[in-house]
DNA sequence: ACCTGAACACCGTTCAAGT
DNA sequence: ACCTGAACACCGTTCAAGT
């Protein structure tokens, strides 16, 4: 009697991320519905609106995000882990461009998504409560995303089109930044 | 028997860009229309499209900001004025949080924004051409750049949910990189 | 209990008709 | 020459009707 199930929640999501990978693909609900095979008025019965099915792509996209920066973090030193760490962020953000600007999209940032926010930065507040002390710790850490954030959506903005070697300035900018918040690697000339 | 003008290409574009201001006022071709006193299909005799006026807005933005970076910026070192440039370019961005926005939104990027953003930028990279020198000056400006838009768009996206004094982790920030990037004002202890 | 066609409100855009 | 009502395509969302 009961009409049998369709689709689930995972599935519906499931579609929405890759809505977030292949370029080009719109993401509607008529879209996702149709990925899902379903129609587009079924979704309401799993997700409330557009709004909560991006919150739950938002919120994978952090969890993916997190265990990619525990895979790319390693090195002997502090200096070696933040700077692969870094490298890490980067590829992970240029490699998944349409979900990186879903996940910092001003606007809500609900309670789920702030909290696998928090979890993504642990690792790195961590390395510098070590490396710069407990009281600096999460101002460098924010310092640290500042410019890795800063540095990858001006890429995607196409921001940086006076020439030169972007991938050598992002090599650059980060050196100058452990230069400062660890101290030079090798003390200054003259 | 020609229909007198009721609006212009400049009327429309400031009814746009004060779209921009007030906080909940979207931005619709239908809203811009009725502040500027037409009616919504009149807005296609000058501006071909809907992308087509946000380009304007988007110019007209750059312009604006370089005005208020040349404003901000004073000092007698190098690095004071790269400080107080810096903090003008965070005031810009907190003072107008949805232009800023449409400023460095993914996408297009037309060669008149391209070249409203490269005279925004001028005065930083002419300034550190003399403190990193000439092969290193663009390389320190995208770092520098990267920091100050990293740092807004979080605030913006309210990713800064931890606690902590945000406003002191921009100043810690900025010091750390000025010191990575010129030198540590003082030498380091120890 | 879940699915769906039909409908609604909204928005960007076009166009023929007005003056 | 510029303005406008009407219309179109598209999208998010709702809901009554199906099974």
């Amino acid at each position: 009697m009961a009409a049998p199930a369709k689709t689930s929640d995972d599935a519906i999501a499931t579609a929405a991320r890759r809505r977030f990978e292949e370029p080009g693909a719109e993401f509607s609900m008529a879209a996702v519905a149709a990925a899902a095979g379903v129609r587009t008025p079924s979704l309401y019965k799993r997700f409330a609106s557009r709004g909560a099915l991006l919150g739950r792509v938002r919120r994978d996209a952090f969890a993916e995000l997190g265990a990619a920066l525990e895979a790319a973090t390693h090195g002997a030193t502090d200096r070696e882990r933040l700077r692969s760490g870094a490298f890490g962020y980067r590829a992970f953000a240029l490699a998944h461009p349409r979900l990186y600007a879903l996940m910092f999209a001003p606007g809500e940032g609900d309670a789920a998504t702030q909290q696998a926010r928090a979890a993504s930065a642990a690792p790195t507040i961590e390395i510098l409560r070590r490396a710069v002390g407990p009281e600096h710790a999460l101002a460098a850490a924010r310092t640290l995303t500042a410019f890795l954030h800063g540095h990858v959506t001006m890429v995607q903005a196409g921001a940086f089109h006076l020439g030169g070697d972007v991938d050598a300035a992002f090599a650059y900018g980060l050196e100058r930044l452990l230069d400062g918040l660890l101290g030079p690697a090798v003390p200054p000339a003259e």
